[in-house]
DNA sequence: TGATCTGAAAGTGGATACCAATCTATCAGC
DNA sequence: GCTGATAGATTGGTATCCACTTTCAGATCA
C-alpha cells in the first residue's frame, strides 16, 4: 500500500468492476478529492493509472469517465481473451505436468456442484475462475497479469450490456476442454475455446435499459460528508443508449 | 498532443527503447523537470504512465528507474509473446482472407533482400515487423496494442542482455511460418513459432558488460538550456556505472 | 583501525494556492 | 425558437511549502 494514488485507483477499479460505477460515469477530480480527502493531484494520478489500464478514459479539458467501450471494442476484448487462452493451450504441450489438470477438474466439479444447488451466482464465479486457472498453468506472471487486465475490461462490459449466460453449457464446455487438453488434442481444444468465447459473447445483449448512476459517494462506499455534493450531479440519470450494432 | 505528461512519457519511452536510457538508470523528478521545463508533478505523471506500461519501476521514496527485468522475467516476456502469436495463428483459421498473407510474404522478401545486401540492421527491423504484421492480420486493435506493449518490454531486454541473432535462420523460419499458415497447418505453425522465439531468446547472452549510462540530457536529446543545470548535477559528470550482474 | 551511530542533506510524496485555457450552460437578443 | 455572448465550472499546469524516508558522511567508540 505504497502510494495514496495507487490505493485510490484500486478502490475506483473495484467499484467499476463491481458495477457500482457504470460506464460513462463522470469521475470529477474535485468530487473524488473530497470523497477520498486528498488533493486533486493525487486523484489525477489515480485516474492516469486507471486510464493506462483501459478502465477509464480521460478527455482533455473535459475530465475522466468510466470507459464505455463500443460493441466493436467489446468484441475485440473477447477475441483477444480467446487469442491468449488459445496460446496458453498451445503452450501446455510443452509442459508435461498433467497433474496440473487436477486443478481444472476440481474447478469444474465445484461449478457443477454449484449448478446442482441452483446457485447461478457462484457457478458464474467458478466459471470465471476456470480461465484464470488455465492461464495460471503457464506459471508465467507476465501472461497472468496480461490476462487479468483483459478480464477487467471484460468485466466492464458486463455492466454495459445486459448478460445472461447458459451456465450449464459453459460448464459443460469447460469439462470438454479439460478432456481435450488431457488427450493433448490441442487444435480441437483451441477450436472449442473459440466457440466457448463466442457463446459467452452471445450472452451479452445490447440493451436500452438505463444505466442507473449512483452518486459517487455511494459507489465508492464512503460516507458523504458534504451533502451538497449529492445534488451536484445535474446531468441526468438516464444515460441509456443503444450501441450501433457492430459487425458482430 | 494532449497532455504534456503524455508527450514526456512518450519521449522517455522512445529513449528507453532506443537504449539511450539503460535499465537501472535513475529518472530523477527534479532533473527531468529541468530538462523538459515543466513542474515535477507533470514528470511524476509521466513516470506513472511509464510504470503502468512496465518500462519504469517506481520505488516509494526512492524514485523511478528504468526497469531492469530479471532473466526470469525476460523469459516470461518472450513466452507471453509466443502465447499471443500462437493464439493469433489459431485465429487465422477463422479468417479466410488468404490474400493477407501477401503482406507477410512481402515482408519476408524485403528481409531476404536486406540480408543479401548484408544490411543486418535493416534485416533485424524487418524481422521485428514480421511479427507486427502477423498480429495485424487479426484486425484487432486490442490485441495489436497488447502485442505492442509486450514488444516494448522485449526491446528493453535488448539493452540489458547482449544479443546477437542469426538473422538468416530467423528469416528462414518466417518463410516456413508463412508456408505453414498458407497450408493451414496451424499446429505445426504454432510449434514453429515456439521454436522461433526460443531461438530469439537464445540470441540473448547474459553479460557482465558495463551498461554505460549517458547523462539524462543527452539521452533525451534536449539541448541543455541552462548551463547551470549541467553543473547542478553535482554528483559527477561520469554517471557511468557497472551493473552488478544480477541473479542470472 | 574498523565498526557503528548520528545527523544533515537530498529526494520523493503530498498539500495548498493560484492561473490559464477550455468546456458548459444560462440568458439576452434577434 | 434559434443564435450568440457571457459567466461559471472544470481541467491542466505552476510554484511553494511541508513531512517523511533514504543516504551518506562524519563523529564516536570498541
Amino acid at each position: 500500500m505504497s502510494g495514496r494514488s495507487e490505493q485510490i485507483a484500486a478502490t475506483i477499479c473495484e467499484a467499476i468492476l463491481a458495477h457500482r460505477l457504470v460506464p460513462g460515469a463522470k469521475l470529477g477530480e474535485r468530487e473524488l478529492a473530497e470523497i477520498f480527502e486528498v488533493s486533486r493531484i493525487v486523484v489525477r494520478q489515480a485516474l492516469i493509472r486507471l486510464s493506462e489500464d483501459g478502465l477509464v478514459t480521460v478527455e482533455r479539458n473535459r475530465g475522466a469517465f468510466v470507459a464505455k467501450p463500443s460493441l466493436a471494442e467489446a468484441v475485440e476484448v473477447f477475441e483477444t481473451l480467446t487469442i491468449v487462452e488459445q496460446g496458453v493451450i498451445a503452450q501446455l504441450g510443452n509442459r508435461p505436468r498433467t497433474s496440473l489438470l487436477t486443478e481444472l477438474r476440481g474447478n469444474v466439479e465445484r461449478q457443477k456442484a454449484a449448478l446442482a444447488n441452483g446457485n447461478e451466482q457462484l457457478a458464474g464465479e467458478f466459471g470465471l475462475e476456470f480461465h484464470d486457472l488455465l492461464v495460471a498453468l503457464t506459471r508465467n506472471r507476465v501472461a497472468i497479469e496480461l490476462h487479468a487486465q483483459l478480464k477487467r475490461r471484460a468485466r466492464l462490459l458486463e455492466a454495459l450490456y445486459r448478460c445472461d449466460f447458459d451456465h450449464c453449457q459453459l460448464c459443460d464446455e469447460h469439462e470438454r476442454l479439460v478432456a481435450l487438453i488431457d488427450r493433448k488434442q490441442w487444435t480441437r481444444a483451441q477450436q472449442l475455446m473459440d466457440e466457448h468465447y463466442r457463446l459467452v459473447a452471445r450472452g451479452y445483449r445490447i440493451d436500452d435499459e438505463a444505466l442507473l448512476m449512483q452518486p459517487l459517494h455511494l459507489a465508492l462506499g464512503k460516507p458523504m460528508k458534504t451533502p451538497i455534493a449529492a445534488v451536484r450531479k445535474k446531468g441526468n440519470g438516464k444515460h441509456a443508449q443503444r450501441i450501433t450494432g457492430g459487425e458482430a
